[in-house]
DNA sequence: TTAAATGCAAAGGCTTTGCAGTTGG
DNA sequence: CCAACTGCAAAGCCTTTGCATTTAA
């Protein structure tokens, strides 16, 4: 096994999940790739290991996974995507060709606070999500201009 | 026609929408009701008055109110919902009953700058939502313990 | 008048479910 | 050993599409 995969093992051991070749496989490919994939993106790279796995399997799992606090959902209306739930980050989308990156930015703790004070409610995290047009986008649609 | 659909239907015109009887239906119920519905809530709300409507007319026309801008979508994962596009605001959502309460906060316009610094992209918008227990529920659960 | 919207029905895409067989701890 | 997981197939839901008909402007 590589040593990633092994990392990958002991994380899931850490969390007390059971380890099943394809749970482990599932985790690996999303602590390596960082791609944020869809379910089928998943699906699919997973049926280079395992030919006979199914669907079934790869959704039981990630919403396992999701419940279980290791990865989360993003994807607000298109496809359902999936990411690590390691450090806190935002992404911004691109509107045209669907291009996600990475943002760093304090998380937004003194928000929360407000929203639990205003609503009543007990806040336990929050999503946010940036939309636009990418360098490439945003270049191409001025040349047209 | 009652006032308010007449205000609605001054609303339509006034961002030169091509009125019509279901539009108009779809139009004022998000306006009067602000209960954030889904698509069926929509349907099923609509057929009270055109009883032979389809789900086609309620997509189509939700997806055109949203390209025109006049509604924006929201729902991370879950069930779409549908939001008017007047003043910004968040939303607070329960995790346990799907209560949403309306939440008011300064547009993050400065987080949005730093967002296309860091990234290079045409930021244009963005969502926030937050997750938690609403107080009924949250009470439920302490009293449970 | 006519481009656009509607209703209907069918198709499509993504996700979940039931069940029998397998497996991890 | 046995609860839990897997694969398979079928079902379920939500949403979109094609087409003939109607309608708003």
């Amino acid at each position: 096994m590589s040593e990633l995969k092994q990392e990958a093992l002991e994380q899931l051991k850490a969390k007390g999940i059971r380890i099943t070749p394809q749970r482990l496989a599932i985790y690996h490919d999303l602590s390596v790739k960082r791609h944020h994939p869809t379910a089928d993106d998943i699906y699919q790279s997973l049926k280079a290991e395992f030919p006979a796995v199914s669907t079934a399997t790869v959704y039981n799992t990630l919403r396992y996974f999701k419940k279980e606090g290791l990865i989360r959902e993003m994807g607000f209306g298109e496809l359902v995507r999936f990411d690590l739930a390691e450090d806190e980050h935002y992404h911004v989308i691109c509107e045209t060709c669907g291009k996600i990156v990475d943002f760093h930015y304090p998380y937004l703790d003194e928000v929360e606070e407000f929203a639990a004070q205003m609503t009543g409610f007990k806040v336990m995290h929050h999503r946010l999500e940036f939309y636009g047009l990418c360098e490439d986008c945003h270049r191409k649609e001025k040349d047209r201009q």
